[in-house]
RNA sequence: GGAGAGGUGGCAGAGUGGUAAUGCAGCAGCCUGCUAAGCUGUGACCGAGUAUCUUGGUCCCCGAGUUCGAAUCUCGGUCUCUCCGCCA
């Protein structure tokens, strides 16, 4: 969330960037900030009469060791009439701090200066273009296709056992995935991030930490037995190892990646978004997060792109990057790229990354800070996918699709054990 | 699932009603011709003011309660550990 010092220091800046995303805050804000000048003055008067309280409980400590008691009872009187008073602040400021505090929740982060303002997906900026797209042989076919005539997804089965959204991968198609992970991890593990298997379920302060919880909620699997939440993506317990921390500057950049199944409910979905591998309820993503300096966290960011780009450079793919504008962000990112790569058999765009830096909105909640020149400072966070599976197998599938077969990639034969599917 | 023990600063660890010892680590300063040691200082968060300083409050897992006063006593919750049971 937004820290209040950025709305009491930079509140016109703050509308400002916030109406990049098509949302006017100022009311909102102006409440917020009314609310906490309440909450200081509140804590001012209620400090001024703990203090009074103390100094007398002190004294009446003492004059009881030397037995002056008629002048410690007189004293209790005192202590005990403020108590009423007392009371009715700390609730008064409870009350105010809540209100604060939930009133930030619900306001999303600021863009930073590069983000376009605009609606939708379409005042998206593209930065990068590879190669040329390619055209594919008379005769070329979706990747559900594919996947059934050579054998290598079921999502009937999946339909069956747990129901659409949950594919089986067969064979080849397994092998496939178990190649692809240990393909990006081992290039992340290269790229010197830490290799995490992070639990699969997390808790309600997590889901807090990185912002799916309030906003999301209904995004997420929830056990209600146990109130635990299946993870959307490896971003939150890799976040949140740091979440109530304190570390030293000397410390960061913090770069750790994992390999998980991401589970998320995707209510609302439908149609040709949702064929074949375009939108599961469960995938396998390869996850890559940094902590970082605020001073140079873009230039992780940069990092970040150009880690991800390698990744689709040996896998053969055309793709694009995009820098999202304000209304297409997620609630949390400051600034957002997104890999698409191109589906011939589709002709469309499928998204396969997404790469943010969250500069301190996840770091406000999860109390995650370290130790500046300036005293402690909250750092950024930064995460993105390198990368998400579903779609780049389909890309894969449906790219390198020939008549003879599916070629596999030459960096990538090493990983998955065979050169072609046919 | 049953029984028991426990949760104190970055870490270790004392503290059974009077307002958080001590050690280690980190950081800063001082000192010192030998790769180090020694000495001194240093918790986090929220406020106020005459604002590189002064000062108040909160924080001993969380929440209530008793009390002039709670890390300490009472109740509820939560998490961890040990043993037993079940079990991959």
């Amino acid at each position: 969330m937004l820290t209040l010092s950025a709305l009491r220091e930079q509140r016109d800046a703050v509308i400002a960037a916030l109406a990049k995303r098509g949302l006017d805050a100022a009311e909102t804000i102006d409440g917020i900030l009314a609310a906490d000048a309440e909450r200081r003055a509140t804590q001012t008067r209620l400090d001024g009469l703990l203090a009074e309280s103390n100094a007398a409980s002190r004294k009446i400590g003492e004059l009881m060791r030397s037995g002056q008691r008629e002048e410690a009872e007189a004293m209790k009187a005192t202590v005990s009439g403020n108590k009423a008073l007392e009371k009715e602040l700390k609730d008064q400021l409870a009350a105010l701090e809540g209100s604060v505090h939930e009133a930030l929740c619900h306001l999303p982060n600021t863009p930073c200066d590069l983000v376009a303002a605009g609606k939708s997906a379409e005042d998206n900026v593209e930065v990068f273009r590879s190669g040329g797209v390619p055209t594919l042989a008379e005769g070329a076919v979706p990747h559900w296709d594919l996947a059934s005539k050579y054998d290598l997804i079921d999502f009937d089965l999946g339909a069956k056992v747990t129901g659409a959204g949950f594919p089986f991968y067969k064979g080849k198609g397994a092998k496939l995935q178990r190649g692809l992970i240990r393909f990006f991890l081992e290039r992340a593990e290269e790229a010197g991030y830490l290799e995490y298997i992070p639990p699969h379920m997390i808790n309600e302060e997590s889901g807090f930490g990185t912002g799916q919880l309030p906003d999301k909620e209904g995004q997420m699997y929830h056990m209600q037995d146990d109130n635990l939440f299946m993870i959307p993506t490896a971003e939150v317990p890799l976040t949140n190892i740091y979440r109530d921390t304190l570390l030293n500057a000397a410390d960061l950049p913090i770069k750790l990646c994992g390999y998980t199944p991401c589970f998320r409910r995707e209510a609302g979905s439908y149609g040709k978004d949702v064929r074949g591998l375009n939108r599961l309820h469960q995938f396998d993503k390869v996850e890559i997060v940094q902590i970082a300096d605020p001073a140079t966290s873009y230039a992780k960011l940069d990092e970040m792109v150009d880690h991800v780009k390698g990744l689709l450079d040996t896998l053969e793919l055309p793709y694009r990057i995009l820098r999202l504008c304000g209304g297409d962000m997620g609630f949390t990112s400051a600034m957002t790229y997104d890999f698409e790569v191109w589906s011939a058999a589709q002709e469309r765009w499928l998204e396969v990354s997404s790469v943010s830096n969250f500069e301190t909105y996840q770091a406000n909640r999860l109390k995650c800070r370290f130790r500046g020149e300036n005293g402690n400072e909250l750092v950024h966070t930064l995460n993105g996918s390198a990368l998400a599976l579903p779609r780049i197998v389909a890309a894969l599938l449906e790219n390198h699709q020939g008549p003879d077969g599916i070629r596999i990639p030459e960096g990538l034969q090493a990983y998955v054990g065979f050169t072609s599917i046919h």
